[in-house]
DNA sequence: ATTCCAACCTGATAGC
DNA sequence: TGCTATCAGGTTGGAA
């Protein structure tokens, strides 16, 4: 689900949440794929601590603790970080949802797929975190490890600077859009902006890296930091699974140019947009607007 | 060194 | 209606 203006959207609106409260209990589901730290260690490990700062790296949330170790959130494919007074049809299984009447709104009620839930000491809403296919992840570090998840990130994507992409770029026969999604190049995109920059910048995913000009490389930084950064003022892509943690649905996907419209009328020249898979992800653009 | 691809999970939906 | 195959906002690790 989340790349970075999901998670930095989740980001703020967690943050008030969490920064400043005393941590009561810790409830979890059993071990799985998704606990990096054992469920049992986490249980005892943020019991009676406060958050004192919520930071993000690339997709990755990382809450500082009053004891100076690091709880690193990643939300995976369907994670969600969410208040307890957040209501949603899209924290909801699909049969849950069609059993409810038109407009009836629903508290939310964890669930098998809640693996994750904090109360605070002053009996507020609790936080969260939800992930039906367990593809995030929950990690605790101790003061001042690192960790090859975090160490292998490159610069923050918000930040990318059209010599950063021309340079790794040089001498890679890979698809351009290889390129964006990888991590230790610049962190924060994802499948759906990694298709949308390429169209803001006029750029074919599947071009060879290497074949890409100078100029077509700050173009598609500048696209890169301008989608994302729109992106967030909207609140994301509520495309599947995203809800911001109060609830809230994301709006960007109602401006997306090319993702998940395929055979839809490209905006800019009525092209009908196509999808085919390159880098293993599925890839859209305009057969007419990108070269 | 780079590129490819299966694996980790579950659910929704498109197609027969 | 019901079953099966395919696809999904991600990342890793090991094979080719």
């Amino acid at each position: 689900m989340p790349e970075l203006p999901e998670v930095e959207v989740t980001r703020r609106r967690i943050e008030p949440h969490l920064v400043g409260r005393r941590i009561r209990t810790v409830r979890t589901t059993a071990a799985s794929y998704l606990f990096m730290t054992p469920p049992e260690t986490l249980r005892r490990r943020l019991r009676g601590r406060t958050t004192t700062a919520l930071g993000r790296l690339g997709k990755y949330l990382i809450a500082e603790l009053d004891d100076r170790r690091r709880l690193v959130i990643h939300l995976g494919m369907t994670g969600q970080l969410f208040s307890q007074t957040a209501s949603s049809l899209r924290l909801l299984a699909a049969s849950t949802r069609q059993a409810l009447a038109p407009e009836e709104q629903v508290d939310f009620r964890p669930d098998a797929h809640t693996h994750f839930r904090l109360a605070f000491d002053d009996d507020g809403p609790g936080v969260y975190f939800r992930d039906v296919r367990k593809f995030g992840k929950l990690l605790l570090l101790e003061p001042d490890e690192r960790h090859p998840r975090l160490e292998r990130l490159g610069p923050d994507a918000l930040e990318v600077h059209g010599e950063l992409i021309f340079r790794a770029s040089r001498k890679r026969r890979v698809p351009i859009k290889q390129l964006l999604l990888d991590q230790s190049l610049l962190a924060g995109v994802g499948n759906i902006y990694a298709d949308e920059a390429l169209f803001l910048s006029g750029v074919r995913p599947g071009r060879r890296a290497e074949r890409l000009t100078h100029r077509e490389c700050d173009l598609l930084a500048e696209a890169v930091r301008r989608v994302l950064r729109r992106s967030i003022e909207t609140g994301g892509s509520s495309i599947r699974d995203y809800v911001a943690p109060d609830g809230r649905d994301g709006a960007y996907q109602f401006e997306r140019h090319v993702y998940a419209r395929e055979g839809e009328a490209c905006f800019a020249c009525g092209s009908a947009v196509r999808k085919r898979v390159i880098a293993q992800r599925g890839t859209h653009y305009c057969p007419t607007c990108q070269k």
